[in-house]
DNA sequence: CGGCAATACCTACCGCTGGTAGGTATTCTG
DNA sequence: CAGAATACCTACCAGCGGTAGGTATTGCCG
C-alpha cells in the first residue's frame, strides 16, 4: 500500500488545488472534474488517490487542522476564541467544515469515520484545557468539563452556521460569551 | 397564482409523503422520483408544486415548524430544552435541518431565503424571552438578550450534529446546562 | 349551460455528477 | 533487468435534479 514519490506529490497537489478552489468557487461549486483541472490530470487521476470525493474533502481538512495547530500541544480554552477569528478569513473552508459534517453523520458517508475522530479528539483535548482552567480558579468549579466541552465545540459550529447566513458579529465574542459565564463568580 | 382544491391537496399530499420518507431513510437516501413514487405522480408532477428538491426540503421544515409550537404563542426559554428533547424522536429531520441549513448558506441555494428567515424569526422571539428572563431575575441581569439568543440557537444546532453522531447524551442537559450557567449567582 | 383561461401533470429529454472497468505506461525493488 | 506495484488514462455508466412542451382537467364567468 506504500505510495511511490510522484503519487505522494501527486496527492499533495490534488489536495492543494482541492483547498485553492474552495477558497475560490465555494466548495459546492467545485467539481472533481474541476479540481482534476487544476491540476492536469483526469477525474479517474483524482480518485486514484482518494476512494470518493467525500473522502477528498475529509482529508482537506484533516490538511487544514495539521496546518493549523500542532496536534500535540496542548491546547487552552482561550486559543479556542482565536481560532474562530481567524476562521473569520476562510469562509470557504467553514462552509466546508459545516456542510460535511452535517452531511456525514451517517455511518456509510466518505467522510464519517473523519468527523468522529475529529470531534473525539477536539472534545478530548478540550475537555483537559477546561479541568485545567477550572483547577486553576478560571473557571467556576461546578462546571462539568466534559460536557462544558462538548458545549464549546457546539457553540463554535452552530455560531458558524449563523455567520455564514450573515456574517455581521464576531463568533469570537460569543465563544468568549460563554467562558464569561462559566468563569468564577465575580462580585 | 392561486391553486385548484385537487392542487392544494396534492401540494399537501407530496409535503406529507416526503416527511414520511425522511423519517424512513432518511434525506439523503430520498429523491424526488422516490418521492413522485410515494404519492403515485411523475418528477414533473412534483416540480409542478415546488420549484426545486431544496424548495421542497423547505418547505418541508416550514411544515414541521407549524405542526408544531404555534409561531404566535410567546415562546419561554424552558420551551427550548424540550423542543430539543422531542427532536430527538426525529433522527431524520434533525439531519434534514442540520444539513440543509449548511448548505443553503449560498444565497443562490433554493432554501436560502427559508433559513434566513427562520432564524432571524427564532432569534427575535427568543430574544424577548430572554429579555423577559432577565426582567423576572432567572437570568443573571449581564445577559445580552440578542447575544444569548445567538448561542442559544447555535448551541442547539451544534449539538444536533454532534448528537446525529453519537445519540448517548441528552441534549436537553446541555441546553439547561448553558441556562444554569447564565441563571443567578448562588452562594 | 358553454367557452376559455388557468392549472394539473405527463412523457421525453438534457447535462452534469460521482464513480467504475479495464487498459497501458511508469516507477521502484530485489 | 525482471516483474510487481503503482500511476493514470479513455471510455463508459446510472442516477440525479431539472426543463420543454405537450395534453387533460378544473373551475369561473357571461
Amino acid at each position: 500500500m506504500g505510495r511511490y514519490e510522484k503519487g505522494r506529490e501527486r496527492r499533495a497537489e490534488i489536495l492543494r488545488a482541492a483547498l485553492d478552489l474552495i477558497g475560490r468557487n465555494g466548495f459546492r461549486g467545485s467539481t472533481l472534474q474541476d479540481i482534476a483541472d487544476a491540476v492536469g490530470v483526469s477525474k479517474a487521476g483524482v480518485l486514484h488517490y482518494f476512494d470518493s470525493k467525500a473522502e477528498l474533502y475529509a482529508e482537506v481538512l484533516r490538511l487544514r487542522d495539521r496546518e493549523g495547530t500542532p496536534a500535540d500541544r496542548p491546547l487552552d480554552v482561550d486559543d479556542f476564541v482565536g481560532n474562530m477569528r481567524e476562521n473569520a478569513d476562510v469562509p470557504g473552508l467553514v462552509h466546508l467544515f459545516t456542510a460535511l459534517a452535517a452531511e456525514a453523520v451517517e455511518e456509510e458517508h466518505g467522510a464519517h469515520a473523519f468527523f468522529v475522530e475529529r470531534y473525539a479528539d477536539v472534545r478530548e483535548r478540550l475537555e483537559h484545557a477546561v479541568r485545567a482552567a477550572v483547577d486553576d480558579g478560571r473557571l467556576r468549579s461546578d462546571v462539568d468539563p466534559a460536557r462544558f466541552a462538548r458545549m464549546l465545540v457546539a457553540l463554535a459550529d452552530g455560531l458558524q452556521v449563523q455567520w455564514l447566513l450573515d456574517p455581521s458579529f464576531d463568533m469570537g465574542d460569543d465563544i468568549s460569551a460563554l467562558l464569561a459565564l462559566a468563569g468564577p463568580v465575580q462580585r
